[in-house]
RNA sequence: GGAGGGGUUCCCGAGCGGUCAAAGGGAACAGACUGUAAAUCUGUCGGCGGAGCCUUCGGAGGUUCGAAUCCUCCCCCCUCCA
């Protein structure tokens, strides 16, 4: 086992909040003492089981934990699943069926395993308990905190301020949160710094209940590719884990030179005092930031795939971005063959490489399009509706067209 | 319940009877430069086989030769008073 201050430097890093450090030191010196490891809790909404990297800062935390040989609870909050989480939306989410719940546990499962450790991680329901609590200690529990407590919470003060509508449920989540914590035992909670006061009423109810409070630690958001919002699946900016080789590789190559670090601290493996070195040595000019970059690809895109996949990624990458030259797999469009030549903009239309004639019109106006590797400059070209033609249109779109016998496609 | 303000093309935001497919900014896309980085410069940014036409300015009607702009009703948001 590490020393306190060994484990102490990987745990603090890239934390957001971390309350408190005092607590975090007492409890990792008698976990050394004893030998017993510290019982680490995150929880998980049962909701949306489709992960991209922002969800996995907070793994790779959890991931520490399990390097430095702690426990860690994989906490499925199928219970409060069934009164929706009020965070951020002033509606309230939609409520899941026990067929649902299980189905994106599994999900989850299959998902999370490829940064966790399977073998060190304990996947838990908090239905086990919720399901137990009587009225009695419903109400009892709902006492241990007070109605002004609840008001801290920002979006809550912000909805109450602004006269709009709380419902009393709501004020239950943070409290069953909570008591998850006191029913686990949770030396840490781990969450997004949206949940940080949710973690800090586990503290509260710890305290009343006679046990030490957990240690409260939350991750940042992290960055989207715009490297300005949060990573998120509506904004689009994000890299989802199960995409493929090629698509993360080159989304992470994509990333600014600043965000490069972030990710790198957030989401490598590589320790901090390497990753700093390879900041001096880029500052430096000894080494080109684009390897760099290449590293970090190569890291993530192998972590959801594997290494040669990884490679493969790269090798494509240099193909068709260095060299300028085709990627061996080109999507292709089955079109029906044709005596009267087709018009440029309606083939690229119908191939699916722009969004109307009039875009492809723009397209080819702007020189962006290319046929068979040849630049197309007028509008009014027209092709042979035969054979095979490569479309381009800017630096990633291709498209190969193949044209077929006309009674197959229509 | 009373009094005001507002809803414009992906977003913000001008326009307040014709010259408006609608200023400006952002985003996005393309081109140049590169390292699919940043910054910068240039261009595009409703649809239709270009001139012309068609569909857009919360919704439905109406006035007018002509409406994003005026009128009526409705829906939704915000601010103040009670």
């Amino acid at each position: 086992m590490k020393s306190v201050a060994e484990q102490m430097a990987l745990i603090e890093r890239g934390t957001a909040d971390l309350i408190s450090p005092e607590d975090l030191k007492t409890k990792l010196e008698r976990s050394v003492e004893t030998g017993t490891p510290l019982v680490i809790k995150a929880g998980f909404d049962p909701t949306a089981p489709d992960l991209h990297l922002g969800h996995t800062v907070l793994l790779q935390k959890l991931r520490h934990f399990q390097s430095l040989g702690h426990e860690v609870n994989f906490l499925i909050g199928d219970f409060t699943g069934l009164i929706g989480d009020p965070t951020g939306k002033s509606d309230t989410r939609p409520r899941l069926t026990r067929e649902d719940v299980e189905r994106n546990a599994e999900t989850y499962k299959e998902q999370v395993f490829k940064i966790l450790d399977p073998d060190k991680t304990r996947v838990l329901f908090n239905s086990a308990w919720l399901g137990e609590l009587s009225s009695y200690d419903m109400i009892r529990l709902a006492s241990e905190l007070t109605v002004a407590r609840m008001l801290e919470r920002d979006d809550f003060k912000t909805r109450f301020e602004g006269g709009r509508p709380i419902s009393i449920h709501e004020f239950l989540y943070p409290l069953i949160q909570g008591y998850d914590s006191v029913a686990m035992q949770a030396d840490v909670e781990l969450g997004g710094t949206d949940q940080l006061f949710n973690l800090l009423v586990g503290r509260d109810l710890q305290r009343s209940h006679g046990q030490e409070p957990q240690v409260v630690l939350t991750m940042p958001l992290l960055e989207g590719l715009d490297g300005v919002n949060k990573m998120s699946k509506s904004l689009g900016n994000y890299i989802g884990i199960s995409e493929s080789p090629d698509n993360i590789f080159g989304k992470v190559m994509s990333v600014s030179d600043e965000l490069m670090f972030r990710y790198y601290e957030l989401l490598s493996d590589l320790g901090m005092d390497e990753i700093t070195a390879l900041r001096q040595d880029m500052e430096a000019g000894r080494v080109h930031p684009r390897e760099v970059k290449v590293r970090l690809a190569l890291e993530l895109t192998g972590r959801f795939h594997d290494n040669e996949a990884a490679e493969q990624a790269r090798l494509n990458f240099e193909q068709v971005f260095a060299r300028h030259e085709l990627p061996d797999d080109i999507p292709e469009y089955n079109a029906p063959a044709d005596d009267e030549p087709v018009w440029l903009p309606r083939l690229l239309l119908d191939a699916g490489l722009v969004r109307s004639t009039s875009d492809g019109r723009r397209m080819i106006k702007q020189r962006a399009v290319s046929v068979n590797g040849e630049k197309v400059t007028d509008v009014e070209v027209k092709v042979e509706a035969r054979g095979e033609v490569l479309l381009k249109v800017g630096k990633r779109r291709f498209c190969r067209v193949v044209f077929g016998d006309s009674s197959a496609s229509r």
